[in-house]
DNA sequence: GTCCAGGTTA
DNA sequence: TAACCTGGAC
């Protein structure tokens, strides 16, 4: 009896009404309008900036991926003078950023572009994600960043902001609310503004609705967030 | 000193 | 569902 859930595969009722997608969205971007990072990744839609700013992103905080980034493309400005790198020269620049796979994968991806896709990153979801290393996350960040595609993105700091606006209780580590959140931030993403809207989602997860201590009082959502008011010291 | 974050893969 | 790395929080 711990599992009774309603047996209809695919609910709408779950989603976001559309005047609260509208309330929003039209908040986030107006925070972010005036309290988004300027972040160097932000400056750029080039696939292959997108691509090595995710990557190093992946597991690892802004403030350590800002000094490599630069590094790393002055060193390698290009999916084709990444592919011609020696690959252990590659992981040694990638030190100290960790995960040492993900350098290898970064440039298994550089050679395959070059090898099969005329030295560009292709641009559909169903490609990207045949690449080792990009995974659905990595799919829409490349998708909405790059080339500005209506695809949505869904990340640590997204899926808690989500979460807790939309969801509010439950488990959010389960794979059906997981697949919830996709489906929620797949119904917010705007027409237009995708890049800011995005990007917006994971400033507002890193600076706001943070996992510890969330700034519920300066919380421009906390009109409509299930979540509220969070208490941080509840247990 | 211990714990934790953080996507993707096998 | 654990493994992958490193630095920062506690």
């Amino acid at each position: 009896m711990s599992k009774k859930r309603a047996a209809s595969p695919r609910r709408t009722d779950d989603l976001p009404a559309p005047a609260d997608r509208r309330r929003f969205r039209t908040s986030l971007l107006a925070w972010y309008g005036r309290h988004g990072r300027d972040l160097p990744w932000r400056r750029t839609d080039d696939p292959y900036h997108v691509l090595v700013s995710e990557i190093m992103l992946q597991q690892t905080q802004v403030d350590r991926v800002l000094p490599k980034y630069d590094e790393w493309l002055q060193r390698y400005p290009s999916l084709s003078a990444l592919a011609r790198a020696p690959e252990e020269q590659v992981v040694k620049a990638w030190y100290p950023l960790g995960y040492n796979i993900r350098p290898r994968r970064l440039h298994a991806i550089a050679r395959e572009a070059v090898a099969s896709y005329g030295g560009e990153l292709p641009s559909d979801e169903a490609t990207l994600r045949s690449f080792k290393g990009i995974g659905a996350y990595t799919a829409g960040a490349i998708r909405s960043f790059a080339f500005r595609q209506r695809a949505a993105i869904v990340d640590t700091n997204v899926a808690r902001v989500l979460f807790r606006v939309f969801v509010g209780t439950g488990d959010p580590k389960r794979h059906a609310v997981k697949q919830r959140l996709w489906r929620i931030s797949e119904a917010l993403v705007p027409r237009r503004h995708v890049f800011d809207f995005n990007q917006a989602l994971m400033d507002f997860g890193a600076m706001v609705c943070v996992a510890r201590k969330p700034r519920c009082l300066v919380c421009p959502l906390s009109r409509i967030c299930r979540a509220y008011p969070f208490d941080a010291d509840g247990q």
